[in-house]
DNA sequence: CCGTGTTAGTGTACCGATGACGCTAAGCCC
DNA sequence: GGGCTTAGCGTCATCGGTACACTAACACGG
């Protein structure tokens, strides 16, 4: 690593992270969107995310932000990678300006449990079916499409969609969450033939509870088995 | 964004670019190397790279650092993304103990036409077979293997291995470099069959000269129609 | 108790893609 | 002209993917 003469120490940067968040609601996929409530940018709509601070590691000051603008604790992340395009943001930094470096994260959150609430920073915050995202401040859209084309891979390879479910689930629950994050429609034999297939599946033994027509057999995600297998998954 | 107040401005960070550079030589996938000159972890072998420099793009620095270290410039370059986990190197700065920040790229290139040299930070510098990578310094070794995974999933959906081959090229180059980068033997039916049947193919109607045998017809890559049609590829 | 509504659960046939397999053709060199 | 080396070609079996429609179970209301 060379760069500047290391008496002198490296350039620094202001970096920051951004979070796409998804979640299913009504059948729909939608993201997670903070009104801005300061400069830059302040009124626009944007994703939630802020500068690292000090030494934390970039998924712990994703945590804190999320928490902070809005509420939200997602369990798993995934990083998309490093924006420094034109649109980004500069900042002035000891008289001389510096692009904004933005971390970007993806994660998958139950919707109904994370009803997200307003903060100091951000003006509003709520979730918007992908379809109907407003006009995003500085390269946010772009950085929301990079997440949603990495979302299809993920569903694909790995059990991003058990997030959204309960440890014990229907196939049709399950089914359900990969055509929403998919935006497919997927034929119900087929999928079931493939999920039981897989044999990543537990069988539970027990069944629905108050449903109003007949009730679905409950099954579990076999994580050892996914972890011994190789990749391949259903849907 | 929020972090610290804006008065105060974000805490800054070292940021440094790290590529893992792939070549094919002897039919078998290599990295380039170099051995660092400098402090921190001087004498040990590590990924090209260096530190961002005031407003550049992170594109910038990592063409300008393959340069100075190494003398090879790669035409496409994939980001693989941020890191910063345990293993990363700490600066003090102004005072605090910093993370620094590593966003990692990989790059495909013709090892014959980018035989490294030594520089000033590069103490020495050379393409190693995968298999015989010696010690990393930092999380270099965790940052190659990523690229690795990567590197088989960007073949597999992108013409990648073209930056291997000359404009014009027979099925069975095309056919070398994919089994070089994947690392395994293809049938030579299928693969022509497939390569054939994407459509992806122009055949020049002109053929190898000056071979010591029979002279195999040349090709070239039809980028448009790979534009237009949906992403899958022969291999 | 019976009818109705709602969701669960099941099998088959076709097709396109994939993988295994070996021989002849062409051209150069000696 | 013989020998060496690589180019170029076709078939068959298998498999995974896709399309497609009915019966079973259960709760509820009348």
């Amino acid at each position: 690593m060379s760069g500047a003469p290391d008496w002198a120490g490296p350039d620094l940067h202001p970096v920051a992270v951004d979070t796409v968040l998804f979640g299913v609601q009504d059948a729909v996929l939608k993201v997670l969107l903070i009104q801005r409530g300061v400069a830059p940018a302040a009124g626009r709509w944007a994703l939630p995310g802020g500068f690292v601070r000090g030494r934390e590691r970039l998924e712990d000051a994703v945590h804190r932000e999320l928490l902070e603008e809005a509420g939200v604790v997602p369990d798993r992340l995934v990083q998309l990678g490093a924006f420094s395009g034109p649109h980004r943001d500069l900042r002035w930094v000891e008289g001389a300006e510096r692009r904004v470096l933005s971390i970007a994260f993806m994660g998958l959150v139950r919707v109904e449990e994370h009803q997200p609430r307003a903060d100091t920073d951000a003006a509003a915050a709520a979730w918007f079916a992908l379809g109907e995202v407003p006009a995003l401040a500085f390269d946010h859209a772009e950085i929301v499409s990079a997440a949603h084309a990495r979302l299809l891979d993920w569903v694909r390879t790995e059990p991003a969609g058990l997030a959204l479910l309960p440890t014990a689930f229907s196939l049709t629950a399950l089914q359900s969450v990969h055509e929403a994050l998919l935006g497919v429609v997927l034929d119900k034999r087929n999928f079931r033939r493939k999920a039981l297939a897989s044999g990543l599946l537990c069988d539970t033994g027990a069944t629905q509870r108050g449903v109003p027509h007949r009730a679905a057999r409950l099954y579990t995600f076999d994580t050892a088995a996914f972890a011994e297998r190789g990749r391949s998954l259903f849907g």
